[in-house]
DNA sequence: CCGGTATATTTCAAGCATGAAGTTTCAAGG
DNA sequence: CCTTGAAACTTCATGCTTGAAATATACCGG
């Protein structure tokens, strides 16, 4: 037994650490996920991947490909295709194609789209500004600083 | 046009700022989930929710209820069932019944369920130590106390 | 023009996830 | 007893999610 007493190296601690804060990450977007989609479902009718699709095509006016919508959401292209197809059916959105390329597709707001997504925008803002109240604006600012470094380390990788 | 210029309420401030504090948790959880996910697959040939639902027996030999699992792993009861479902089929997981109370199960890792998450454990620890290498452990100790603190907040509720 | 390679999207099977409804069992109170 | 309500699970319909295979189109070097 001559394991030394506090001498757990650095990095193995280190590790023991990040661990600990993924898991508290994890849970953390879990509770909050699970909240936002039970109000959406309840207050709006509607789901959080849907709410998602809204909120990015919203902000493009001229509209997205498929392929751009899923780099956006980090989810695969087929889960898009299955998405939009239900918020095409809802009359919410439109999928047209681009002129001069005829594999690309451009999925826009309808106007029906714009104002639901109008409606919900507010409310999720106010619910998020709610499950948040815990981190003051100084927190949330270091927060996010750190974890836009952290994208930025990753985006550089391909 | 008598719209004050740097008098955006103080409050307002604070909700823009947690709320693109939590489109970045988003980002940073979801890139993170997807590669633990591909790297589980090729490397282990599981998925994340079988891992979580190993890891979460592992600690406990003599095993934990349905409802306990479902409780903390944070998803619906249904889900569990069919998770232990498929894990039971791979005589990883054993369902017990509990003395005294005939509706309640428990649930309990096998010796090859345990040692199959033994083989994983180390790989996923090193995983998250590379993926989320870009935060120090000075960081990683304050975020996580901060999460905690947060998670406090809400479980006091109910 | 032709063939090969790359890009944009869809389709499909399998698994995950929820919430609601159903089954069985337990625990009390009459 | 015996009903009534709660608890532990399961089942089911629906939708989300992935990754792989399929389709269709574009581009490019010969």
């Amino acid at each position: 037994m001559v394991t030394a007493p506090s001498a757990a190296p650095l990095e193995d601690r280190a590790s023991k650490e990040r661990l600990r804060l993924w898991l508290r990450i994890l849970r953390a977007t879990r509770m909050v996920e699970s909240e936002l989609r039970e109000r959406l479902k309840s207050g709006f009718g509607t789901t959080l991947p849907r709410f998602d699709v809204l909120s990015a095509l919203y902000r493009r006016p001229d509209g997205m490909g498929m392929s751009d919508l899923s780099r956006f959401l980090l989810v695969s292209n087929g889960n898009v295709t299955g998405i939009v197809d239900r918020l095409v059916a809802d009359g919410l959105v439109l999928r047209g194609k681009r002129d001069g390329d005829r594999r690309a597709s451009v999925v826009r707001l309808t106007d029906e789209g714009a104002a639901a997504f109008e409606a919900m925008a507010g409310a999720h803002e106010q619910w998020i500004d709610e499950l948040l109240a815990g981190v003051g604006e100084a927190d949330a600012r270091q927060l996010s600083a750190m974890l836009k470094s952290f994208r930025s380390n990753w985006e550089a990788e391909p």
